[in-house]
DNA sequence: TATGTGACATCAA
DNA sequence: CTTGATGCCACAT
């Protein structure tokens, strides 16, 4: 209770209910948890998120789609793949049609 | 203790 | 459209 990373830990939990074939932004997440402007936080959980492999952490990109942390993958080609693989179209590092596949906690959670 | 950085988002000009 | 500034929180040095 009350941790320093609590804020973490409330990103982990959000990030774990995002479904299959969907994604959702650092910026949505941030805002469900109460702050839109913490969305920097988001990232650094996620950058901190190699330990917990239950985090689905290529399901979260930024507010126009784009696989920004690619490069914290060990591959660069794995973040695309895993999307790739769950049925989403990747351009140019960018989530094709991203609106159709954006999942938004505060809406679809609650 | 203080300063800088970051897988971001939003606003003003 | 672009650019610069600001807010937020945790972490590194």
């Amino acid at each position: 209770m009350s941790k320093n990373t609590d804020f973490f830990q409330r990103v982990y939990r959000v990030v774990k209910k995002i479904p299959h074939g969907k994604v959702t932004t650092y910026g949505a997440i941030a805002n469900y948890l109460g702050s839109r402007k913490s969305a920097r936080v988001v990232g650094w959980a996620m950058n901190s998120s190699h330990t917990n492999k239950d985090i689905p952490a290529h399901r979260v990109v930024n507010r126009v789609g784009l696989l920004t942390g690619k490069k914290h993958f060990f591959g660069i080609n794995l973040m695309k793949q895993l999307l790739e693989n769950e049925g989403l179209v990747i351009e140019n590092d960018q989530i094709k049609d991203f609106k159709k596949f954006f999942w938004d906690p505060s809406k679809e959670l609650q």
